[in-house]
DNA sequence: TTGCGCCACTGCAAATTTACAGTGATGCAA
DNA sequence: TTGCATCACTGTAAATTTGCAGTGGCGCAA
């Protein structure tokens, strides 16, 4: 069992739920089948009761495929925009994306079995889509809201606001995507740690794009 | 990990932790002694928060030494009541004092841990009496609302049937002590599901003597 | 003696989990 | 076609856990 550091009980605890019931979607679709996989057998595995699971993840499909609910409290967001302050919008915008998609789990051969998941069961893959669109929906919102509270753009017509944040956020968005991919790549014995790493790493690709684009 | 039967989610997990905190504060005291054994350690050894600690316990010592908290809430009451006229006052009252006792712990030392902790620390003997004490005032009350219930007592004053219910929870109590005498002296090894057996020789020996001075 | 820190323990509000009783969709057997 | 069972999913109240801010005792150093 990994310790994660920088964590409180309560929010260590939420997240070692999280990891088992997603372990126990995946290990049980893997053995047998996705019809044969109730919502109740997921849950009797992961030791937490069938409602908790709905507290968790919005269906079935987004345990298995490990799908984070996406909605940025007020609270959350003030803490990003502290952030921006401090560490500039690139910075802030790439940390709250990785946290809306969340930290990779513990199994090392999780990538792999949701791969196949995906191969044996294709309609998943409806899910996947829709996540991922509702996922940018909601994201966009959120750094709308940052780009609203920069200084560099506080003078802009909130239709140019707008169009700043889409940017950034295809900017941010982009160097996550390279940054995981590298990560997917790489061997997973040295993925050691490597989550933290991917928050660094997209910083720079965006960073250095955007200096060199100035 | 003995799955216990018969029990629901919730009450299963409040189980566990029990165990886990009991288990945890035997082993520190143990390996640190009582002094440097503290409330966090135990609790974090158990992983759940201090707070939750001593919504088990009264204090460190009841873990240390598993006294479990005494109250017979009403509901549980009822549910001895109904055994009262199946199973008749003897049993019932029987039942009521080995689950006030609580089950045995999983961990097959934890009695001669218990007793070398007590050695060690003879101060934890005070802790012990006085809960020996609370647990038969708790006890009488409730034997004394199940003896009004009784039938054969119905007609009898309330002195007359406080007077009765001493009587029986002495025989019963003596019974228990007599079972789980014998039980404590039996070979480690056979002590397997003899939690059973301990309310079936405890009726039996009350029930001879009843018997025999009827 | 005084202050300071550690520790046992408590009160309380907020977060989390559970039990339970639903609803609606879907498949399957009579 | 008509139940009937199963399953995904939801609303809600109650049980449980946690974080936090205490209180009070006790030892120990200045």
């Amino acid at each position: 069992m990994i310790t994660e550091p920088n964590l409180g009980l309560r929010d260590r605890k939420r997240l070692e739920t999280r990891l088992r019931l997603e372990d126990a979607a995946v290990t049980l679709v893997l053995r047998d089948g996705l019809e044969h996989t109730t919502v109740d057998v997921i849950s009797e595995l992961a030791d937490v009761s069938p409602r908790t699971f709905f507290n968790y993840f919005e269906s079935k499909d987004a345990a298995i495929l490990g799908l984070r609910q996406v909605e940025i409290a007020e609270s959350e967001l003030a803490e990003h925009c502290d952030r921006v302050a401090e560490n500039g919008l690139l910075d802030t915008v790439i940390h709250l994306l990785l946290t809306v998609i969340g930290p990779p789990s513990t199994r090392p051969t999780m990538r792999e079995d949701r791969l196949e998941i995906l191969r044996r069961h294709p309609q998943l893959l409806t899910t996947q889509l829709a996540q991922f669109t509702q996922l940018t929906t909601e994201v966009a919102s959120a750094v709308t809201a940052l780009v609203a509270r920069d200084a560099r753009f506080a003078g802009d017509s909130p239709a140019e606001q707008a169009a700043s944040a889409d940017l950034v956020l295809s900017l941010c968005g982009g160097a996550v995507r390279v940054a995981v991919k590298e990560w997917a790549e790489m061997n997973p014995t040295d993925a050691e740690g490597a989550a933290e790493q991917l928050e660094s790493r997209a910083i720079s690709l965006a960073r250095e794009v955007s200096v060199k684009l100035s």
